[in-house]
DNA sequence: TTTCTTGCTACAATAATAGTAGCAGAGGGT
DNA sequence: ACCCTCTGCTACTATTATTGTAGCAAGAAA
C-alpha cells in the first residue's frame, strides 16, 4: 500500500457544494454519496477491508478510475483509510455504513414493487 | 399539475443497473439514490408536498432539466407522486426518508471534522 | 384580453463516468 | 541478477450526465 498523495475536490460544509449553495451538513453529505460508487464502495468496504483490486472485483469492476477518485474523495472526508492490507472504513465511516445498512433491508422490500412499474402514472 | 407521460430510465432489480450486473435491491437503491439530487429531493419535499417551482427553490435552483428528470425518476420507483397540490412523497417515499433522516444529524456531527482535512493522508 | 404563474422542453457548454491499456514498484522464486 | 506475478494507479478517448439559460404552452386571475 503506497497511500500517494494528490488533490481532490470535496465538498465542505459551510461553502457552497454541488446542489447547494447553503452547505448544509446534510447536502454536503448528500454530494459526496450522491457520486457514482461512493455508497457501493462503503457498502462493499463493510466489516472488512481490502485491496484495491479486491474492491474492485466486488464493485463490479467498476472503472480504476472512479474508484481511484472516490477512495481519494472518501479518505478525505474521513470516512475511509489506508492499512497494511489495504483499504478500510475509519470510525467513522462504519458509523455511517450502520446508517446506511437498514437500507439493505429496506430495498429488499422496495424492490419488488418495481418490477411491475413502468413509467411515471 | 399536469402529471405528463414520457419514458425514464430507472434501475431495475435483477437486470444490470449503473453500477451492478447482479442487479441486488440495495445497489439499485443506490443507483437510483446516487444520481444528482435525487436523495436532495426526497429531503426537500418530507413532510410537505411543493409545487414543481418550489421544489426547485427548495433545491437552490436546481436546473429544470435535473429536477423534472429526477422527479420522472422518483415516481417511477414509486417513491414520489404528484397530487393537486404538487408533488409529494409517496408512502414508500416517507418510508425511505425515515432511513435518510438520521443522516441528517449524524452529518452535523461529521461536517466539523471536514473543515481542518485537507487532502487523504 | 392582458398579465402572471406554473410545469416543463430545447439547446449548447461543461463536467463526470466508463472502458481499455499499460506503467512502475514490490516481492518471490530460481 | 532475471523473470514472473500482483498491486496501486495514471493516461487517454468515448460516452453520458449535469448545468445553465431561454422560453413555450396552458391555466388562473384581473
Amino acid at each position: 500500500m503506497t497511500g500517494k498523495k494528490s488533490t481532490v475536490n470535496i465538498p465542505r460544509p459551510g461553502t457552497p457544494v454541488r446542489g447547494s449553495k447553503t452547505g448544509q451538513p446534510i447536502m454536503v453529505l448528500f454530494d459526496l454519496l450522491g457520486r457514482r460508487w461512493a455508497m457501493g464502495i462503503l457498502w462493499n468496504l463493510n466489516d472488512k477491508g481490502c485491496t484495491f483490486r479486491t474492491l474492485q472485483g466486488r464493485c463490479d469492476s467498476v472503472s480504476p478510475t472512479v474508484l481511484n477518485t472516490r477512495l481519494k474523495e472518501l479518505r478525505a472526508a474521513g470516512l475511509v483509510a489506508v492499512d497494511d492490507d489495504g483499504y478500510i472504513l475509519t470510525d467513522e465511516g462504519r458509523a455511517l455504513f450502520l446508517h446506511l445498512e437498514p437500507l439493505g433491508d429496506w430495498a429488499m422490500g422496495w424492490a419488488p414493487s418495481l418490477l411491475g412499474e413502468r413509467d411515471p402514472p
